[in-house]
DNA sequence: TAAAAACTATTGATAAAATCTATACTAAAC
DNA sequence: GTTTAGTATAGATTTTATCAATAGTTTTTA
């Protein structure tokens, strides 16, 4: 049994193809079948059920499968652990972030990331958190940006900033002359959402304390951009609520809309998440100081009211 | 990286040594010297620092192997969990036990075991609960039987049985007339003691409610046999306690000797340990499901105090 | 249902590697 | 300073991994 065979038959898994998963490791096909058999042939079990197409994996398989996920995994970290002694940080890493942190996030942290560890090749991937967890857990993101908590096995979190969600309420709206928002206030029937699968708008279902089963019946009005939300809202169309970073680039005459609420603030809490097993922890830290340091100036709020991104 | 050169590195530091290393993995000198050198080219760290007599590992190193034999024992799992898959139980296992158990308990249950599964070449070695803990943190043992709870981190405890306390009271001593023993008639200082290191030592002790200072000074009377504190007791040099299966085998006249403690009685809880890590967990399970059927037969006492082994 | 397509297994050749024996080198012990 | 114990190096040999070519399957398509 090899590293090699391990990584092969994890290859095999994940592609469902033997041409595909060889291709996959940058060797022939042939190469990677006679490696797959020979660990088949050692430990005197098949793996991999060859007759259906396509390829199944059996039920020993899937236990082996899974158990060389992990030697890979803590195999890999050995470099990890080399990299760390020898103060280096580099190499790929991949880095999810959900739609609605990523416009107004990315672009306060990429520039100083990137100078200051320019041996880094970071991979930017916009994903729903549910892609996020999915890929994180599958090694195939090295960390995501999301709002938290999202309680999920396998995975850390590590909070980087609160970030308090600001109500937009156009000149005409019954709220338009109340000084500061209170959640009591709210009422979900003419607040703009976001469309389904956004957290955010998760976010300020729960804000409102509005039933899931009513939010999803009344709302047509869903899109997937602020602007256009806040663009329905002039229109008459209903209030809406933006995450702080969204309000600083609004011009002046938006800006005239914006209410914040009464503190604490509802919030959204903003962490890195990882896998728990901290492969990568050397870069996943250094994206994490570079992150807070620079969030820390933009948001100033102190005492904020944690709002769940779960549609529960 | 192979999973082979990982297992010359820790033969390597487990003995401190190239040449004793290469044999104990079954290949000459150089070919060891090499792996280890091509990993550590690879890894582009010293592991080893050859320049002093014998060998030290680098602190990279320490890491290092520490890591290799995570992955080592993970990779050892995937024959297990095949094993598992097809009801095979055989290889070598490596049980210790405590002294204070094994003459008991060992021909209880051997013949048994090794007709049940005969394909298990069990090895059997006679160990201090300390030697048992670190050996089986080293992987030196697949398991141990000792007295138990232990509160050891890596290691797993199965209570197999327990163990009630027996008094051995010789006719001219004080207690002789009781008809019960209760812990609070003891004194510790009339009672035969095991020498140092016998857990059940401890466990008498703890009985006792005597300070830890307090036995250390006073006995010198110390045996590695319950056969030779028998003997002294009926010299007159005092009682002495027994475990319950110690007493099953007294001639009559010893027998007469015996008293028991009052409902609930102090009881040692002798449980099966093993590494967290669950290797060979399928004759682990195999060998806790045959003592604890036979053991089931002698012992029938239900409700117990269970005594620390552990000196506080 | 036959032909085509997609995929996996097999074969034989080649390159890479792991291992061995013999020996050179190095540091500690005498 | 010589011996001893231990590690590194060199060159030969065996084993293994890989490749290109192709045969053998199963599934799709016509």
């Amino acid at each position: 049994m090899t590293i090699t065979q391990l990584q092969y038959v994890l290859a095999v898994a994940e592609y469902q193809n033997f041409t595909l998963a060889a291709e996959k490791s940058f060797v022939t096909q042939p190469t990677l079948s006679m490696q797959v058999q020979k660990l088949e042939d050692e430990l005197d079990v098949l793996i991999f059920d060859r007759k259906k197409k396509p390829i199944s994996i059996t039920e020993v398989g899937k236990k082996i499968v899974a158990q060389a996920k992990n030697i890979v995994n803590e195999a890999e970290r050995i470099k990890d652990i080399v990299d760390q002694e020898k103060g280096f940080i580099g190499g790929d890493f991949t880095l999810g972030i959900i739609p609605t942190i990523m416009p107004t996030l990315l672009p306060m942290f990429l520039k100083t990331f990137i100078n200051k560890y320019s041996k880094v090749n970071l991979i930017i991937r916009e994903q729903s958190t549910e892609q996020l967890i999915q890929n994180i857990q599958d090694g195939h993101l090295d960390a995501g940006i999301a709002a938290t908590p999202l309680k999920t096995e396998f995975i850390k979190e590590r909070p980087l900033y609160y970030e308090p969600f600001v109500g937009y309420v156009p000149k005409n709206h019954r709220l338009a002359k109340a000084k500061n928002l209170n959640p009591e206030d709210l009422d979900i029937s003419d607040v703009l959402l976001l469309k389904d699968g956004h957290c955010f708008r998760d976010g300020v279902i729960n804000l409102c304390n509005a039933p899931k089963s009513f939010a999803d019946e009344h709302f047509q009005l869903q899109s997937g951009s602020f602007e256009t939300l806040i663009n329905l809202s002039n229109e008459g169309l209903g209030m809406t609520l933006l995450p702080y970073l969204n309000t600083l680039e609004l011009d002046d005459r938006k800006k005239q809309n914006l209410k914040y609420f009464d503190n604490p603030p509802p919030a959204r809490e903003v962490s890195l998440i990882y896998h728990k097993n901290e492969l990568k922890i050397q870069i996943t830290e250094a994206l994490r100081d570079v992150i807070s340091g620079i969030v820390r100036g933009a948001i100033a709020f102190q005492d904020v009211k944690i709002i769940s991104p779960l549609n529960k």
